[in-house]
DNA sequence: CGTTTAATCAAACAAGCGTTTTAAATGAGT
DNA sequence: ACTCATTTAAAACGCTTGTTTGATTAAACG
């Protein structure tokens, strides 16, 4: 479907209320009955484009996961095993056709920093499961931790991705042209180290205080 | 001036196009024109909002470096110490008055997540010498790495921090209440010990490979 | 006090919005 | 060839948007 093409790219880059339907209808050669006659609103048609990309990126995630704890044989995994499943399956997705795909990146960016409320909606629908059955991984990995401390850290974990997604345009700005941003699988592999250290780091730097 | 508070307030929850000068004027018991006799237009009234709460953050965020710097006597920062002067002064900011300013958090998330055009201005203007002053401290803090290493580790710590300030209204909801939002301080701590432990393991695990 | 400047307010304006209506084209099954 | 459900297309409908206008009030000053 066209319209869901156009859709995606106009909504990573504008966001939700810079998109007019009429936007994504000239983009796509369509018009704005068609939108709604698929879709029944604007709402309609942003929620299932969200739907189709970002669902199979989470079913990958939860492949990972069961893959590397069969890889296991019971043990507890290891915290870069656990992060790499959240991680690779982003760069995969955004690697896929033959350029890389800048436009995903910015677009699971953008779903989670939108402010319009159906945007809660879609949330709770997509990511329900997925932060449990991470915690649950945590949990073993940090056998004599606390559950404050884990949280706490995940959510970083999860900051720092959803962070340098959003923030990802600006990199060749922000920093002079030094790194490249098409480089994706580099910036996934970057971001694995730097996030496993900075949750191990904040385990640890909390616990002596 | 009421009609700022409102509009950082509304602006922080909504984004700049969720919030029409209608909300802003009448949240401020004012009127539409009003807040164009003053700022010329909707673009103005935002982008003086967003100059006059983060341009003391960033005059902070110098100082505390260059106190480090005359204190450290010509030696190189400590990593802990360059992150500190990035991160303490956001915390500060939002816990000046008695309660901790959610609403400040939020308010530098969206600035930086805002698709609107003019936001490239905003940061131009405010960000401007920032990013360079504070890759002069990592070069010295780092003397035999390269350029590309520095500047992708530095941009997760900016994307670390951005995204837990935007993502920081989700913190309850995620953990299931297990984490205080409302406890500013500790998350900074919590934050600091994270960029370094993250930024660190970057700038190690790219090495060997 | 009188005059000038600054600030406030309600009303109006043109443009654009999501959505609905109505009608025409399309295409597979008989 | 005809039927009927599906899809496309154009036009219109309320409504809201940022901005402007013109008139009224408040403040400042010699």
């Amino acid at each position: 479907m066209r319209l869901l093409e156009s859709a995606e790219s106009l909504f990573a880059s504008r966001g939700y209320l810079g998109v007019t339907i009429r936007d994504v209808a000239k983009a796509s050669r369509s018009n704005v009955a068609a939108a709604h006659y698929h879709f029944g609103s604007k709402e309609g048609l942003v929620m299932e484009m969200l739907r189709s990309r970002i669902a199979p990126v989470n079913e990958e995630r939860l492949q990972m996961l069961a893959d590397a704890r069969s890889k296991a044989e019971g043990k507890a995994l290891q915290p870069i095993e656990i992060f790499e499943a959240l991680l690779l399956p982003l760069g995969r997705a955004a690697t896929r056709g033959e350029g890389p795909d800048l436009r995903f990146m910015q677009l699971i960016g953008r779903s989670f920093t939108e402010p319009a409320l159906f945007m809660e909606t879609v949330h709770k629908k997509l990511f329900r499961e997925l932060p449990e059955i991470f915690m649950v991984e945590l949990r073993r990995a940090y056998p004599e931790s606390n559950e404050e401390d884990l949280y706490w850290n995940l959510h970083f974990v999860v900051a720092t991705m959803l962070g340098t997604l959003a923030q990802h345009r600006r990199l060749g700005l922000f920093t002079g042209g030094v790194c490249d941003e098409r480089d994706i699988k580099g910036m996934i592999r970057r971001l694995v180290a730097f996030a496993t250290g900075g949750f191990s780091a904040g385990m640890e730097g909390v616990m002596h205080k």
